[in-house]
DNA sequence: CCCCAGGGCAGGT
DNA sequence: ACCTGCCATGGG
């Protein structure tokens, strides 16, 4: 694992390297939450731990995942070899569902800071207290956004959606399920599934994304890219955005 | 001043 | 089903 490139690909928002090059952030929400202080070198604790065991997915076999990928298009082997080994982060469902929501027509760096003055330093929000501190919500800079996040967070705390049934679904019933979610569509909705449920299938399709379709696929649907099209979307993205691509 | 950003909704055709 | 304007806000 490439623990700057995974932590900086755009997957999550709470992360960034001091001047010591020790990797800190907090993930999880707030009362179970995990705080993170390490380097690319100590990545054999990470994996002892079983917190972040799970979190970096060492309980997925990137071995065959990898492999699957390679020799399918030139451009995806560019893409990995310039990028090193991401791996796909496996988040807390509710965190990631809300911190999409907060990504939509938006930028990363915008994106983390609003996270940041959302959690306040602690744990990200759980969807009960998002509902109990609706006026909070209004004074950080969350834009048009702040009643998208309240309508999720509403949903989930009144059970309208049950973030853990999603894990029991096709991925089609979860992501339609998601979507009944007022400010959820179909780009929040693949963030989801990627980030916080582990489908590996899901592409989810962002401005970039698009531009990487129509560049280097002749304007092909993302599924050509095979059951971990959301893997081979993480490097492409991330390396759409090194090169700058226009 | 302009345009863009890990979109989605509402309204029209 | 597809198209367009609009939504707040900060950075380039």
């Amino acid at each position: 694992m490439n623990l700057a490139v995974t932590l900086s690909c755009g997957q999550c928002f709470r992360f960034s390297q001091d001047q010591d090059g020790y990797w800190n952030g907090i993930a999880g929400i707030k009362g179970s939450e995990h705080r993170l202080h390490t380097r690319q070198c100590d990545q054999r604790a990470l994996e002892d731990d079983p917190f972040w065991h799970h979190y970096f997915s060492f309980d997925r076999d990137y071995e065959a995942i990898e492999s699957d990928l390679r020799g399918r298009f030139e451009i995806l082997d560019k893409a990995m070899d310039a990028v090193g080994q991401i791996r796909i982060l496996s988040q807390d469902p509710w965190e990631t569902l809300g911190s999409f929501i907060l990504s939509q027509n938006n930028n990363i760096k915008r994106i983390r800071g609003m996270v940041e003055r959302l959690c306040r330093g602690s744990g990200f929000p759980s969807a009960e207290e998002i509902v109990q501190c609706k006026d909070f919500l209004c004074t950080i800079g969350l834009g048009f956004r702040d009643k998208y996040l309240y309508c999720g967070a509403a949903s989930i705390a009144q059970g309208k959606l049950d973030l853990k049934a999603l894990s029991t679904m096709s991925t089609e019933e979860a992501r339609k399920a998601l979507m009944t979610i007022y400010g959820v569509g179909p780009k929040v909705a693949d963030c989801t599934l990627l980030y916080g449920l582990g489908r590996y299938e899901v592409c989810p399709m962002d401005v970039w994304m698009k531009r990487v379709m129509e560049a280097w696929f002749n304007g092909e649907s993302p599924s050509i890219l095979g059951p971990y099209a959301g893997v081979a979307q993480q490097y492409l993205f991330h390396y759409a955005r090194m090169i700058d691509l226009k």
